[in-house]
DNA sequence: TGCAATCGAGTTGTGCACAACTCTCTTCTG
DNA sequence: CAGAAGAGAGTTGTGCACAACTCGATTGCA
């Protein structure tokens, strides 16, 4: 049995479901867009911006920990903490106990940035221009649907 | 006169806010992940099927005006066209009428390759696990917010 | 105990995104 | 009509994302 690719309101799902990916995409980039001028002074780019909140947050951790948190392998993780590091903002030290993990820790510049961090989730949040409730559901709704494409996608891999 | 950044709920909106920013981040790539897989015996990526389809969709039209469908500048679609050129899905030849300008057309191969397409939604609308009516919303919310996002960041220009 | 399997980081290669630039062609204006 | 200004495409350089790989450390199990 095929289900219909139009609902009631006469939309054709075929090109909806387009148009979402596609509008999803467009919102990263304007996303990506806005944090580039908020974070301008910072040096930060948008994904450096989000390991420092993570190191902010919960201190030093290792690389791997680091990644799940962020959701990123080691091949964009490690470019990305070598640069932070070469800006004097992070410092990676191996385990003492395991010898292969590598602690990613914050330096004295990289604890000072985070003031000057301070107001930028308030420009994000006025740059949205959305209500909070609305907010709100857009996360829900988000978070489902990474769940349900993860497992998708997992279910494609054979 | 500050606003408060906790709302009703008792969520930290600057919290929320990074989460919501996070949450889009994770979902885009989680998209990259399902069409990867879908689109693997095309050859395309995601990025490569969308120009495809604006050229399947309206037929041949100038580098130009696809930058404009796609919201992707030279910088991107230069290279990228080049790749789908090279591929041998699309042709580019100089405007009579404008020698600035290059008109972007399918080749035979590129307009066969719309059959072996056309499922392609189908199975990324049955991978996002929604229901229309929230396909639809989102679809509303993600283009409000981009349009915010975008005049947000050209008034940060200065 | 010894060795195979696994793990954690890092590297390499490809492609996308974007800023800043060049080059050519067109258009506008004095 | 000439020269300046602007438009359209492409290039260069940086950084992110990801697959596939290497390498050394650890773990597990026969």
């Amino acid at each position: 049995m095929v289900k219909s690719t139009t609902n009631e309101h006469g939309e054709d799902l075929l090109q909806l479901d387009t148009q979402i990916c596609f509008a999803l995409h467009a919102t990263s980039r304007s996303f990506g867009g806005v944090y580039r001028q908020v974070l301008r002074d910072t040096g930060l780019t948008y994904p450096q911006y989000l390991a420092m909140m993570a190191l902010w947050e919960h201190g030093e951790m290792p690389v791997k920990r680091l990644g799940e948190l962020l959701r990123l392998d080691t091949g964009t993780l490690s470019p990305l903490l070598k640069r932070l590091d070469t800006a004097g903002l992070v410092k990676r030290d191996r385990s003492p106990h395991d010898e292969r993990s590598v602690i990613v820790g914050l330096t004295a510049a990289g604890r000072e940035l985070r003031a000057q961090a301070e107001q930028i989730p308030l420009k994000i949040l006025a740059a949205t221009g959305l209500e909070p409730e609305e907010l709100i559901q857009l996360r829900t709704t988000l978070n489902r649907l990474t769940d349900a494409l993860d497992s998708a996608a997992e279910s494609l891999q054979d």
